[in-house]
DNA sequence: ACCTGAACACCGTTCAAGT
DNA sequence: ACCTGAACACCGTTCAAGT
């Protein structure tokens, strides 16, 4: 890559991290492109479409949440993990407004630049729950796409303003239905 | 109303219910006008907002909804009763597709004209949850705006593509959560 | 190679001008 | 009273023209 494409490169990643914090992440890319004095077009060159930009930006930390599984994995008891790990992905996709609807079309649809992120977090929960299961601790009557459908229903009601109050307590119950009884007792 | 605008009136409400059948709710208000064969300010006039729009659309929707939980509360035990309604509401959003998240937005805005449709149903809810916790049949540390939480992360799973094989199973797993052990052996 | 921004086809919302 | 559509301020996306 060319010098001031890199340098371009950067500045839309560093302006798009800001602007998607403030408003979301159906910020307006033009006024990403504006905000990074950047032509409308550069954008579109270096990320031709949206989700391409929002897997750049948020490639480091879906990374870090598939490692952060694997740690999980191996360090604690199999209903903690995934307890934790749930926890986890929903702090982040809380502070990426707006991220699920596209992580939730992404996952169906192979095209997206957003489909192998999303792909790789669903098998990283997959392997907790399938653990948890043998462990007893957590029900069979789940997989790993069920699992992905929870946490997408926690993460969207996270967004919403009016449930901030009640987050925990939903978050209780819904892992407490992922989880078997016998695993609130240890 | 002047004859004219009764007319208009009625047009618009038709027109906008197909279109927001065929895209969902956040369809172009501007399409609807021109589809209406109407100016776009007779739209506006007859409708300030795109919630005031949906409530008119709506309004008989909410209204069975309401009714409909009267009447299983009556007929039905408490559990099956909440079950039932829990249904109904699903189904009722999904055929609107994208009126979730107007929704969740107006249960904590009094000025949205969809604020009192929404409040309504939360309060039918409620009232059917706290019969089933009388009877024991359901748990009691939740409550009205609990359950709004939940109906909503629900409604809004069931308009996502990929969750459609896994919807039957999800509101098996959520209402078992609410409901209590014991309410499954009946 | 890469960048730029005008051009195109859309929005939502307002409001002066018409009947 | 009510209707109309132009006007304004925005979008996303493409692409000819520039360096």
């Amino acid at each position: 890559m060319r010098a001031d494409a890199q340098k371009n490169y950067e500045k839309l990643l560093e302006v798009a991290q800001q602007v998607i914090a403030e408003v979301g992440a159906e910020a307006s890319l033009r006024d990403i492109a504006r905000r990074a004095k950047v032509g409308l077009g550069t954008l579109y060159r270096h990320f031709p479409t949206r989700e391409a930009l929002l897997e750049a930006l948020l490639r480091t930390h879906f990374e870090a949440l598939a490692a952060k599984a694997d740690t999980l994995q191996r360090a604690s008891a199999s209903d903690q993990a995934l307890v934790a790990w749930l926890q986890e992905i929903i702090e982040f996709t809380y502070r990426q407004r707006g991220i699920l609807a596209p992580m939730m079309s992404a996952i169906e649809d192979e095209s997206s630049a957003l489909h192998d992120a999303c792909v790789r977090l669903r098998s990283s929960g997959a392997a907790l729950l399938a653990r948890a299961q043998k462990d007893q601790k957590a029900r069979r009557d789940l997989d790993g796409d069920a699992l992905f459908d929870l946490i997408a229903a926690l993460a969207w009601l996270r967004e919403q303003p009016s449930h901030q109050v009640r987050a925990e307590r939903i978050f209780q119950l819904i892992t407490g239905a992922i989880l078997m009884e016998a695993a609130t007792a240890s």
